[in-house]
DNA sequence: GATGAATGTGAGATCGATCTCACATCGCAA
DNA sequence: TTGCGATGTGAGATCGATCTCACATTCATC
């Protein structure tokens, strides 16, 4: 009911000059006199004016908003990259749009189809698929600004920041096969997310740069949830001649794994080593705490931020992929199996 | 470089009519002859034509654009409510603009005064402070829609979403004298939030109604993060005569508490009975489980959504309180005091 | 056949900020 | 004194969608 509508009109006005004028004091671009622009000035800040910013990007063609689509703004993940980002966009007086892709092809499509029509600066995107990706294409080919993370598109030309996978994976498995183990079940997500890919081949390289042959009955395979992997753990120490030691691709699947292991009665890590990918402050609450992959994500965030700023700030410079090392962070659930 | 600006105008001129007509059939009002009509739309369709928000914002004075303000996105329980949100607010074709307070009056002040230029459409806020909420009454005064969740702000007129913290927990402290528990713990937040306050009344209440006297040495207050938390629990509990259970007032103190106990080698429940308010993903995974007074999180967000969204489309009446129940979960983490 | 209602369409204004251009005015140099 | 650059300022156009009006038609009714 108050002051609804102070318009650069109003301004004017009130400091008995045109509109041009109070704009050119209220920006300093142009000629104005020095008496001028401090009317024009105190008039503003009497009235308490706000540059209409909907006003100012029907012009520029830009609003001061930043697009981010996760995977699933409840990952732990995602919500901390989600927070640094937004940290690093108000200090640029940007805004943080938030808009899960749920893992679905589509929504992001969708998602990314509605956006475009807000005139959104630039986006920062987690993609679903490393395949299906003519959607982002067109958006980067239109000009816009993207940032890939946690996921890249092979053939797409812009900033990445991800995380060594493959390496992360590799160091895994490769600790537990120097503790012992030989038959390591592999727990992971269906293969559509570029990350588990790059964790599987990780998986596989460490189990043959060790001669360690591969073995499909040792691999379980599920959707990415608490609820499903606890089935697929099941499934996997169900069989007999059971893993010795378990790797699982990501947080969701560890604690699935956790409650799975323990509604067989089966104890870590007296029965069964287990090592997970992605750290997460549960890790370090259940016995024995479990020895993760960890990933830097402190870093992923506001790297992504400062090179999605850049690109608005107008750098042309060729795509730049950052590729972050991981880090083994050993703790209590990992046995020394006997020698042979 | 492609399709990047067609515009009403183009469609217009590609079905040969004027503005006016392209926008009357295209959004179907007022007079449109059926022929015309058809043309516009598959000059529409051909082009790939997509209505500027931006532009139709600048006219009607609002974006399709919802502002989320929690304390702290990377909090599970705002991560949630921000998801259920989302997914309300895309079935009307709105988007979440999130902006985090970091648990700052001042911040918030901030973020709503920018956001504000922005003419976003409504607000559902989580505010900071439950006294100093005079941005929060001029937002509301202007005719903004603004939604209150987990905390409410005492003389504001405006849609609220919360639970029964009071009840909760009392029914919470309830359960640990029913179990024998006279000298109880509190592990409190500093009280400028309004949950942490209805909390401890809780805590209060349920002592006095038992005719327990209440205990300053039994409090340790800190800041709610899990590091606070576990300096406050060894702090309380290095004390002589040292409470025999301990309620805590959200997850991260929970946490806090599990980490900080540990630490001093007391064992739950043996040494110390513990129940904490809000349930958490980590609270089954411990050993032995925790003991929870658990809020419906999956109402709140859609149940909000639901009231701006009303609030949105015009809907004029008195301002809604909603306060949700909790729900006590006895898992393993109080043990029974032998009787007197 | 005339009158008025129903139907269809376009020109132009509007939202608010910004930018271009034209027009002043002043000072200084030729 | 004339002229030209430097300095200030305002009128009006622009961004894209929408709305109000005014102006045509067509059709039905007396």
């Amino acid at each position: 009911m108050t002051q609804k509508g102070i318009t650069l009109k109003d301004v004017a006005a009130a400091a008995n000059v045109s509109r041009a004028t109070a704009a050119r004091a209220l920006n300093s671009y142009g000629y104005v006199g020095d008496e001028t622009a401090l009317r024009v000035l105190e008039a503003a800040e009497r009235l308490g004016y706000r540059a209409n910013l909907v006003a100012q990007a029907l012009r520029s063609g830009q609003l001061p908003i930043v697009g981010f689509v996760p995977g699933d703004i409840q990952n732990p993940f995602f919500a901390r990259i989600a927070h640094d980002i937004e940290v690093e966009l108000r200090k640029h007086r940007h805004n943080l749009l938030i808009a899960s892709s749920e893992e679905n092809v589509e929504q992001e499509k969708q998602l990314l189809e509605s956006l475009r029509s807000l005139s959104i600066r630039g986006f920062i995107l987690a993609p679903t698929s490393a395949t299906d990706s003519q959607h982002i294409v067109q958006l980067v080919s239109e000009g816009t600004p993207v940032v890939l993370i946690d996921r890249v598109v092979q053939e797409l030309q812009c900033d990445s920041v991800v995380v060594d996978n493959e390496g992360g994976a590799r160091e895994a498995v490769d600790f537990l096969v120097s503790n012992g183990h030989e038959r390591i079940g592999l727990l992971r997500d269906e293969s559509r997310i570029f990350t588990a890919q790059e964790r599987l081949a990780g998986y596989q390289n460490s189990l043959q740069s060790h001669g360690i042959g591969l073995d499909e009955s040792l691999v379980s395979v599920s959707r990415s949830t608490v609820e499903h992997a606890v089935d697929a753990t099941i499934r996997l120490f169900s069989r007999r001649n059971r893993p010795t030691a378990l790797f699982t691709v990501d947080s969701l699947m560890t604690q699935g794994a956790l409650l799975g292991l323990r509604s067989m009665g089966l104890s870590i890590p007296n029965d069964v080593s287990l090592v997970g990918f992605d750290d997460f402050n549960l890790a370090t609450f259940t016995d024995p705490q479990i020895t993760v992959v960890a990933q830097p994500i402190s870093e992923i965030g506001p790297l992504a931020a400062k090179f999605l700023l850049e690109r608005l700030a107008g750098k042309k410079i060729a795509p730049r992929h950052i590729r972050f090392p991981t880090r083994l962070i050993v703790r209590g659930s990992v046995a020394q199996l006997p020698g042979r």
